[in-house]
DNA sequence: TACTCAGTGCGTCATGTGGACGCAATGTAT
DNA sequence: ATACATTGCGTCCACATGACGCACTGAGTA
């Protein structure tokens, strides 16, 4: 079996591609039907959910150690990526986790498995647009899917706590950079930029207000379309002026003092 | 010589002991004659001033490991210490620095040597109250000295990255957070605490109107005492409402949206 | 065809904050 | 006593924000 071959190369042979004790886990973001969601991947050999992750090979930077984790779970490159914290509790080991089944593979394993030793994270955070992303089973052979970020199962080790604090630094994001062009289709509406500041924000926004000040960054640019078959009057439709955007995304939106 | 056996001990047993590919460095800011400072070390047998930085022990939390750091090199505990940015391009690695003084000093150097290989290394900013510090030379036996954020000499690895990207941080960060209480005195005169605020912000504010935002967060109490001995007016002296100090720590200070 | 109605785009008003600056009070030097 | 730099407090205006009114659009319905 393909996948077993994989898995016990990786077991026994890790330690000699990756560097040892850390780690890197992505907390994915996806926005669709008006719901802020999270991928999440359960491993074959562990019956629990978990952020998707992977190691960092002894001679990459740890930034392209995460795009490539990326792109081999979701199939995308070139989106946005950043770190946003490093966890490190002393704790955070897989020994205690079942993995008795790969005994049954005939995975051979053992206390002093590199795998199975104290790892620290690096916490990266990533915005994608959901139709775009492929679930495909990886070589991890995984089950793979998205969680509305209100509803998230139980996850192995703190991976709780790393969403909570992705989640936390988007929505402190959110008041310094624009937030969208990575999670919304090349076109959208402006209640649809609207539900998805409300659902990162969890909270009611007014509108009319909301329209205002997104209009005042100038990152937005209304087209001559507007949206058809819609049950009441056609909204227009936007796209982002990504000039503006990406001006926007390193000078900041609001700074006082 | 105690500190020749105590680094030969760390070359030749640090693996033992830490996280391999794992290190801590710390800035270390404080605010001294209307100037912030930066803590910076020059180890003996490297002839290049760097970061003050250490090990993580294997069953040791980062967060205390860091604290830890801190305590050996400045004597100060429980101050403001934060994670914020793990650092880990693949060329960081001693290897290439000129340690052959430890050869002279009876140390074997190889190339093998688990301090040589590449790190990654988890950034920590701190705030100190600069009086507070005592510059002891410790076991590896350093010189340690403060150096004006704007006349930095030249720093080891990617070092000067760590204290711009910590700068940035510490600038951010007064947005949202007070900042002060542990980078000046017990008391304090209001311009005292605006120099603090011009040169991190390394701009102009206007002295009315800091004075008027500044109180407007309700962290200060004013004293009923006045700074003596000054050539001019008594300015009154200030100190930190510890209580809402610590709520708008927690709370932050200005949201958007 | 005329009407309903939810969603949309734009405007008004009150309130609050930030930047620029005036001015009186204070305490030391002369 | 007088001069003067520093300090504390107040005023004015521009602008952002929150609350909300209103007219418009276009599909569904009578």
């Amino acid at each position: 079996m393909k996948t077993n071959e994989f898995i016990k190369a990786l077991l026994n042979a890790g330690d000699q591609t990756f560097l040892p004790s850390l780690s890197i886990d992505c907390a994915i973001f996806g926005f669709h039907e008006n719901q802020l969601k999270i991928l999440l991947v359960k491993h074959r050999y562990m019956d629990i959910w978990a952020l998707p992750g992977g190691f960092i090979h002894k001679h990459e930077p740890i930034d392209e150690a995460a795009n490539r984790v990326l792109k081999e779970r979701t199939g995308l490159h070139d989106v946005f990526l950043q770190q946003f914290y490093t966890f490190g509790d002393p704790d955070r080991s897989r020994k205690e986790f079942h993995i008795k089944d790969l005994e049954q593979d005939g995975i051979e394993v053992h206390d002093e498995l590199w795998i199975l030793q104290r790892f620290i994270t690096i916490g990266y955070y990533a915005l994608v647009e959901f139709s775009k992303v492929n679930l495909e089973q990886n070589q991890i052979a995984e089950t793979c899917s998205w969680w509305d970020i209100h509803s998230i199962p139980s996850l192995i080790f703190d991976h709780r706590k790393i969403v909570d604090k992705a989640f936390e630094t988007l929505r402190t994001q959110l008041n310094y950079h624009p937030i969208g062009y990575n999670l919304l289709p090349e076109t959208f509406t402006m209640s649809e930029l609207q539900k998805l500041y409300e659902t990162i924000l969890d909270k009611k926004l007014d509108r009319r207000n909301f329209h205002r000040k997104i209009m005042s960054f100038q990152i937005l640019q209304r087209l001559t379309e507007t949206k058809k078959g819609t049950p009441h009057k056609s909204p227009f439709l936007y796209s982002f002026n990504l000039e503006k955007y990406n001006a926007a995304l390193t000078e900041g939106l609001n700074t006082s003092w």
